[in-house]
DNA sequence: TGACGATGTATCGGCGCGATACATCGCGTG
DNA sequence: CACGCGATGTATCGCGCCGATACATCGTCA
């Protein structure tokens, strides 16, 4: 998952291990708290040696004096031809993971990159699993409500009040997924997720 | 926090693996999706070597023939003095992890056993957490909403809604402790949560 | 009789987290 | 000028938790 989600970055501009912190923090923020440096750099580490990404040293490696206090330098990251591959590989399988909270966040943050087959195949995956907790939920309320106390209660209440409202967002962007408009900010060009434009 | 929510759920009555499996799953389910055994099995064996719990050979464990097919019976856990300690040490004492969905979900599953002035610490804590989680979604869909394209924003939107949601429950909820007005369904002692009554 | 699903216990590899350590840089303050 | 302090920056370690997997028993329906 966060491995989706370092490629997709590194695909817009290269950078360092904490930019990229940074960047993931807003990007994925509405769903997930902070992503750890414990976390980040044994995956970037991982996928320096799988060959997905490359190190690029940056600004003074090339200047006078480098092991004058045995400078521990920034490491730019930067995505290779085989992480481009991985990174439109990964966008476009849809496991069981795809839908939950983490995963339906980082697929759907990279939406402008898929195509509107997928996303329209990811965004139902989605509501159906919201609707399975729903009825979940439903059936608690329903059925063993007279066994649990009044917070549980209330917690129940609060995430089947949740549920309703995601899924209703869900079906507010699938229609209008089906509805063939495309998007006004969309940066990337349509239809195609590697055809050229690396700057 | 699985520790907690074993804890408590073994204070209630005395259960096997299984059970505990579709116990925390229907008390927990609003916030987290299921436990797995992977985790559950291991947590059991930690409790009971930390003599937090322990096991209780139950039905035929006194009858005819125990190794005919070496049988691997159920194994009822049943939670000790320490494991009640243990539990009211967990669910007074609020770090901050207390404040992270998972959590707060699990302390919040349990308030029927805290006393109210912990109740509140812990639904002001929530609020505050949210509100912070609130304010950073705030920034980036003022500050850096022309740099993100339409399905971050939706993403962001959304993530910050459903902030606004739960800031709105947890003021309902902290008035209405404030209140002083007992819960009608409680069926715990109020105020001292060891006191007597293990049936 | 035998297949199937629910019940039930358990392990294993691996990912992600918090805590921790350490180094550099810019800036304000005494 | 020196000094500290917070932001920037890289990295490791232990451990909790997850999904996959294996295996055994029970009731039931064909």
């Amino acid at each position: 998952m966060l491995e989706l989600a370092i490629l997709g970055l590194l695909c817009e501009t290269p950078m360092h291990g904490y930019e990229l912190r940074k960047e993931l923090t807003t990007k994925l923020g509405a769903f997930r708290a902070a992503i750890s440096y414990g976390t980040l750099y044994p995956t970037l580490r991982r996928l320096r040696l799988a060959g997905l990404i490359s190190e690029l040293a940056d600004d003074d490696s090339a200047a006078g004096a480098p092991p004058l206090t045995s400078r521990r330098g920034r490491v730019v990251y930067k995505i290779t031809a085989e992480g481009k591959e991985r990174l439109t590989a990964l966008l476009a399988c849809t496991g069981p993971e795809t839908y939950d909270d983490e995963g339906f966040g980082v697929h759907f943050a990279f939406f402008a990159r898929t195509d509107r087959a997928t996303r329209l195949r990811i965004l139902e995956g989605r509501r159906r699993r919201i609707e399975e907790r729903r009825e979940g939920l439903r059936d608690v309320l329903g059925r063993a409500a007279e066994r649990l106390d009044t917070y549980t209660l209330a917690l129940q209440r609060h995430g089947l009040d949740a549920c309703e409202r995601e899924v209703r967002w869900l079906e507010e962007l699938i229609a209008h997924e089906r509805s063939g408009l495309p998007q006004p900010t969309d940066h990337t060009p349509p239809g195609d997720s590697r055809s050229g434009r690396q700057p």
